[in-house]
DNA sequence: CTAACAAATGTAACCGGTTACATTCAGAAG
DNA sequence: CTTCTGAATGTAACCGGTTACATTTGTTAG
């Protein structure tokens, strides 16, 4: 059942068909009737494959991410659905588990795809510039070695999430602060360990390098730095972890350790993964806005696609606190540091 | 840069230039080096639009989740990439979340896909079949409401499963053992319900449908139940969950009750996500092989679209119990049941 | 050396839409 | 009743591959 068989049935031409069926103003009603008739009772539907071809557009977008399963990647996947499917775009989906064997350079280099949002780029600015030569992208989160500047990226400030950490800590009474981060080379990474140690510079603390421990995201290294950190004769009182999983991981250890949560330490995570309301104690965190996140890199790219300019280049979204149950106040005796 | 351009510079035809490509023999090795050759200093690649059009084939299955950020369905869903990748196929993905409006029929009628693996489908055999005509369609996992005989599937056997779990808390001691579950008709919600029953009677007890706990797969459900569970005066020395959101809900909301895992009651999950080996007590659980779920799967419906005939139509893998230490064993006295 | 046949290559139709351009048509003006 | 004009419609080329079939080339046997 093609164009031509509707064109005939209807007795028209297949140019008119086609113009009833983009909506095409230039026929007359009666025509449009005609066609819209045949085509209801024909069953017809238009074939994608040939209307690409012709209209040389896929109408697809590659969305690449580390992994789906984290929250934070999954809700920006979400946004990003929400928006392109609506206007008639279908994504197609690339975990890269941090590998950097993917099958992403073909896709892009048979035009499979219009355009990228990436929501992991863990490469230097040459090495994308090379492999996306040409294709339109824009640069969800923090995944980053490098905000690049010629590209748009839309992302949450890092820094002052994380200074909002330290600053809650702080403010509770903690002097003693540790850090949990990630020892990969990208932007997020940076930037909250970067925000933790202006959170004890604006508190008066110092930083102490040896209260500073970095392995992956993942909840084992939590696990794992934890554990280190329990090895060094210091203990702080409060832990920043630049993520949730991290921090669970952390958790762990120290539970098995028997130290308590909040009780013997309190600790703050990051990103507010669905799970963390349901810990026990309930895990206070940061909340990055990931659905908008994505609605915002899928808005731009589609702008982008649409041959538009865009508003801005680089569009930082806000975080949020969540105060739960793993961090208590310190009574001003066990503070230990300038009695007065 | 076309395919004729190639063939011109080459000094070959275009069909020549389509059969070294593509690899056919009966090109002299002479020819298809010239060809190579061509291919290489014009810096060719075939427009896959216009391939696709002409094979008629769009290399694009359709995989329809739930929500991706489920452990289990995004390990299926690794599992499917890990296969159909390799084949040279892409996956449009397609999160439901317990919707009915998505846009899969679109995807379905113009073609856009060659198949679909569904992680779910609550739907009647009759809408199923509607929705789906003519599509090659594989069904992964159980979230259906009917395993349809005619449809092929894979999947674990959740009767089986959740015998195993409750014949590790009977064996642990446990006599009053409650269930946590999803209200939902789905053949998993229900199978793990009849697994639970027919463990309890494996081992001699009764089912006291006072202890049977149904309402969502989430973490939210499970905090919900658990609290509906404290407010009988008949609390459970055990609890089997058939999800490990619906547990660790529920240990969330015992928690709050200053009721203690295990000590006070032991409790057992299903599907072993990633969270569930960093609770504290960590979870023990049942876990489902789901990437292999998804490989199988894939390779089912890739054989089906490559117009093979499949081994099996029904694929059951197998469940594996997690032990850790979220129950515990019961002493002799405590049991309170037929004394010797 | 040529017939006979297989292997290699080329030609052109085809996949099913879109659209530039040509043609026809309807209504208004003269 | 023409003529003119813009709207409506049709014709056919085109998108860039694939492939049936035709043609040419090469090989072997007689």
């Amino acid at each position: 059942m093609k164009m031509r068989d509707v064109a005939k049935y209807a007795g028209v031409s297949v140019a008119t068909v086609s113009r009833v069926l983009k909506g095409d103003d230039n026929v007359r009603q009666l025509t449009k009737e005609k066609v819209l008739k045949a085509v209801e009772e024909l069953n017809y539907v238009p074939n994608t494959l040939a209307r690409n071809l012709s209209n040389m557009q896929s109408k697809k977008i590659l969305v690449v991410v580390p992994r789906v399963s984290n929250a934070v990647f999954s809700s920006i996947y979400h946004g990003i659905q929400n928006v392109v499917n609506e206007k008639g775009y279908q994504v197609i989906l690339i975990e890269t588990f941090n590998r950097r064997d993917s099958s992403v350079p073909e896709l892009i280099r048979d035009r499979t795809v219009e355009g990228a949002i990436l929501l992991s780029a863990m490469m230097s600015e040459e090495e994308f510039a090379e492999k996306f030569k040409g294709l339109p992208v824009v640069l969800a989160t923090d995944n980053l070695r490098e905000r690049i500047q010629s590209t748009p990226s839309v992302s949450i400030d890092n820094v002052l999430a994380a200074e909002k950490a330290v600053h809650y800590l702080a403010n509770l009474g903690h002097r003693c602060i540790a850090f949990l981060g990630s020892r990969s080379d990208s932007i997020g990474a940076r930037e909250r360990l970067e925000g933790y140690k202006n959170g004890l510079h604006q508190h008066g603390l110092k930083v102490d390098e040896s209260l500073i421990f970095e392995g992956e995201w993942s909840l084992e290294s939590g696990y794992h730095l934890a554990n280190q950190m329990l090895f060094q004769k210091k203990l702080p009182t409060a832990i920043f972890a630049a993520s949730d999983n991290l921090a669970i991981g952390a958790i762990s250890a120290l539970s098995e350790q028997g130290v308590r949560i909040p009780e013997d330490i309190s600790i703050v995570g990051f990103d507010n993964i669905a799970v963390s309301e349901y810990l026990t104690p309930a895990l206070t965190t940061i909340e990055q806005p990931s659905v908008q996140i994505g609605e915002k890199a899928a808005d731009m790219l589609l702008t982008i696609l649409d041959h538009q300019l865009l508003e801005q280049m680089h569009v930082e979204l806000n975080s949020k606190l969540i105060i739960r149950n793993s961090c208590r106040r310190m009574k001003y005796l066990e503070r230990g540091d300038e009695p007065k």
